[in-house]
DNA sequence: CGGTTACCCTGGATGC
DNA sequence: TGCATCCAGGGTAACC
């Protein structure tokens, strides 16, 4: 479920609750969501180690433990956190316990898609996540931006959505994005022309703080805040989930489609305010 | 190599 | 009510 404006707030929900603090354990009760080492080392170096800090990087959760290294937790689609819960959660992956005051802090995961990564340092964390990600999409440059795009000749939504090229975008806030920029999500992803390259990247950073600001995108049984509550973004958004309702620019209804490279999940689209065909150059130079 | 598809999992909603 | 079917925001292995 989560994307980069949901990881970011779990993030921020996270820190207050871990950073400063000792854990008292850490308990997983699904060993096959691990990787990097056994949960009898997890649990063995996570005994009274202190949360140095907690962060996000593209869609990944990273927990620094002081001196003993990192978690990274990768929520993927239904994975997600709860603190301050009378009871226990459902489909709890993952129980942190504080030492004092004795909390307990649960990652929970529907669909076990998720993934739990242990590294030694920041140095092969940085390496692991650089190997299958571009910049963050919060942070990238319009003309890093430009160069990605130019390199491949697949549709503009799942370039968008490839982490390699920039890390944090999926499938909602994709659309969002092309909406914003007035970009079909068929479209080329080398032939857009630079202008358009602008209003991409210019479209990018507002969308994303938006949703961010909003606490996220929370539909059905989906992704909640650390709290338990639903985020905002879909009470505000232009077109995830709107199909057949008005678009915000011209009042044409929303297009709910499926665009090829993009098998089974949905593309919402204005018809007219994104047109297919590549705008014709006035003149070829 | 670049691009596309199958598949990993399961719960909830919808339809008959 | 009960059962089958479809759907889902991600990511990667395997394939062409």
């Amino acid at each position: 479920m989560p994307e980069l404006p949901e990881v970011e707030t779990m993030v921020r929900g996270l820190r207050p609750a871990l950073e400063g603090r000792r854990l008292a354990s850490a308990e997983l009760h699904d060993p096959s969501m691990l990787l990097g080492c056994t949960s009898e080392e997890l649990a063995a170096r996570c005994v009274g180690a202190v949360v140095s800090g907690v962060g996000r990087r593209g869609k990944w959760v990273v927990v620094e433990l002081a001196d003993a290294g990192l978690i990274v937790i990768q929520p993927r689609m239904t994975g997600g956190f709860r603190l301050v819960e009378p009871d226990r959660p459902g489909h709890v992956r993952l129980t942190f316990r504080l030492a004092s005051p004795d909390a307990s802090i649960w990652f929970c995961d529907a669909r076990r898609l998720g993934r739990i990564l242990w590294f030694d340092g920041p140095e092969q964390a940085d390496a692991a996540f650089a190997r299958a990600h571009g910049p963050d999409a919060l942070a990238i440059g319009r003309d890093d931006l430009a160069a990605r795009l130019k390199r491949t000749r697949r549709a503009v939504k799942p370039a968008l959505m490839d982490q390699k090229v920039l890390a944090g975008i999926g499938n909602i806030y994709a659309d969002e994005i092309l909406f914003e920029s007035r970009l079909h999500p068929t479209r080329v992803s080398a032939e857009l022309r630079p202008a358009e390259v602008d209003r991409l990247h210019a479209a990018i950073r507002p969308v994303l703080t938006r949703a961010i600001e909003a606490e996220g995108a929370s539909f059905d049984a989906g992704y909640r805040t650390v709290l338990g509550l639903e985020g905002g973004f879909l009470a505000v958004n232009s077109m995830y989930g709107r199909a057949g309702r008005p678009c915000k620019g011209c009042g044409a209804p929303i297009l709910k489609t499926k665009i090829p490279g993009l098998i089974g999940r949905p593309t919402y689209l204005c018809p007219a305010c994104q047109p297919e065909k590549r705008p014709r150059a006035r003149r070829d130079a």
